[in-house]
DNA sequence: AATCAGCTTGAAACCGGTTTCAAAATAATT
DNA sequence: AATTATTTTGAAACCGGTTTCAAGCTGATT
């Protein structure tokens, strides 16, 4: 690989002259210019992005910490923000947390060290709190309530996806809708819960929920336990798109239809949940703009240092397709 | 965050002595090793690795750049890169290069310039090999053959793959099975498709075939075109298993029965097949197996330098489930 | 007590870039 | 033509570490 003092040497001139073509940093005379041009096409010579970030302090990196590459959620949301962080010369870097604080901390600190211009991060773990307070880097955290701690959240609005979800159960005819609850050290599964709650005792429904992971692993078990708890169900709010398989295949095996022996409403938007069959009606949450957003944030925070949008919440749009229909018989 | 030379100052030592303290470089007296541990707890001091790359020209890092991370085969082999990695000392950065070759090239430069220790890479494009040859990295291959440029590829055994399910499609009665072809200039589309004809010559039976591409957004599109160039199709070797749930739904909507009127092979082994419903037969592609050898022979080439092992043929093994069955009846 | 070997140590050079600073070259002014 | 203002340039310092090298110290040997 060449180096900036080849070029250098080449073009007969110093390496800080080679630095100044390069980065249009100060003016140069025209026919050095060329020179040096034509030696960094002749030895292929392309500047250690790493390197000179040593002395910049930003390398054009921005760091997507998930808690599982496995989670095609957050995989179409990296999608977007890599998407996002091209357009503007920057590059996305995505690390597989496995909900384990020393692998957190980890990638935190070699994002840190590699001077990233922001992280991007699910925080499963509170106890990485001080890690992140340590953190000079910009820092936007999908999955919690915003907090000093953090340059800006971007969530989208859990609460209003519990109630519409909800509410077109209800609308549908279901009188015992059973929520696959998400876990409750999240604010994504919090609000959800609440937002179901509310509407169930808005319209004198019992609310019945079991505990649920995100991993889509953990899905048969789940569904087995609703159904033995709640054997009266008539629908499912699915914690998740990708659970929903699991929950197919338990229905299926048990001899019950969808939609017409129990509804299902999945949440997230993603691509699977049009495959499925049959189509899964759910609660999209906007991913693209998740991830440009926040990608979006970081890149301004590096060029203008404009520290707004604090707290970002996107609103959510229900997706009606096949796994659910009014009982009046307007299928969507 | 702190420095090394903070911890140096606070300690009354040189930043030498400290650096030979936390990498244990060279002996240093008893009581000084103390007062550095101490300042190192104190400030709370943790090495910039990337810093130290410069020097050391290893960052405990390893690359592993995929065509697109919504492919959740490659995704489950990243896990298990991200393990042996991790077990060993070392952190993964996953990159989504698109099949873009100037994403492509633009990580591979990222990589280098960290001092990565290697590169694992299913290398879309011929038009990076330039970028290839420039890489002083070791590279690692998972989707091309055997070739100079490559430190060394990592593969599951494609022909047999191609083999064993057309092979098990005809030991299940079916007369037109149709294989939905990967792109060819992928070694893996290749192999899999010569198995696939081999095996159909030695039957006597016509080989059939469409073109597919790897990426789910194609297959609702490719299912309908195979079953209308071949309306008697009786079986399908689906391009991966991902693309399945396309086939499932096309075939329901005309009313086509699984495996009573067409039987399904899908190919990968990822955990959504098993989800499936029916749960799919497919080809296992032994996944952590690739994962942890592609990692094991980069970490291996950093510590011992042995350069053996260059080409890796993994096993593969067909998983009966429920989208074949026997005539005679034998259901696994 | 003087000499020598062996250990411990900090100053300085290095990794690959960028930027400051002051000198050199050029242009403008009188 | 001489002086001054302006621009262009390379040497050196810097980013945050590691390592070389030679000096300083210790203890052993004669």
């Amino acid at each position: 690989m060449a180096q900036i003092g080849d070029v250098a040497k080449l073009a007969g001139v110093s390496s800080a002259t080679v630095s100044r073509v390069i980065n249009g940093s100060a003016k140069v005379n025209e026919e050095k210019v060329k020179r040096v041009m034509e030696a960094i096409e002749v030895t292929g010579f392309k500047p250690n992005e790493i390197a000179r970030s040593l002395y910049k302090k930003s390398s054009r990196i921005i760091g997507y910490i998930v808690p599982s590459i496995l989670n095609i959620f957050l995989n179409e949301i990296g999608r977007a923000i890599e998407d996002e962080a091209f357009q503007n010369g920057y590059k996305m870097i995505l690390c597989n947390s496995d909900e384990n604080p020393k692998k957190e901390a980890a990638y935190i600190q070699m994002l840190t060290a590699m001077n990233a211009d922001g992280i991007i991060i699910t925080a499963n773990n509170d106890n990485l709190d001080e890690e992140i307070r340590n953190c000079p880097l910009p820092i936007v955290v999908l999955d919690k309530e915003a907090s000093s701690r953090y340059t800006a959240v971007v969530q989208s609005d859990n609460y209003s996806g519990g109630r519409i979800s909800t509410e077109h159960l209800l609308e549908c005819g279901c009188r015992h809708p059973v929520l696959m609850r998400g876990p409750q050290k999240y604010s994504s599964g919090r609000q959800r819960f609440l937002g179901y709650v509310d509407v169930c005792n808005e319209h004198g429904i019992q609310p019945l929920f079991i505990d649920s992971q995100f991993s889509s692993n953990d899905g048969l078990r789940c569904t087995q336990e609703l159904l033995e708890r709640f054997p009266y169900a008539d629908g499912i709010l699915a914690v998740n798109d990708m659970t929903v398989l699991s929950i197919y295949k338990v229905l299926s095996a048990r001899g019950r239809r969808v939609p017409e022996d129990i509804m299902i409403v999945g949440y997230d938007g993603v691509e699977l949940g049009g495959l499925m069959n049959p189509a899964l009606t759910t609660v999209m949450q906007p991913i693209e703009e998740i991830g440009r957003l926040s990608a979006k944030i970081i890149i301004d925070q590096v060029e203008d240092k404009n520290p707004d949008c604090r707290e970002n919440i996107l609103p959510v749009q229900l997706k009606v397709r096949q796994t659910t229909r009014s009982q009046a018989g307007n299928e969507a």
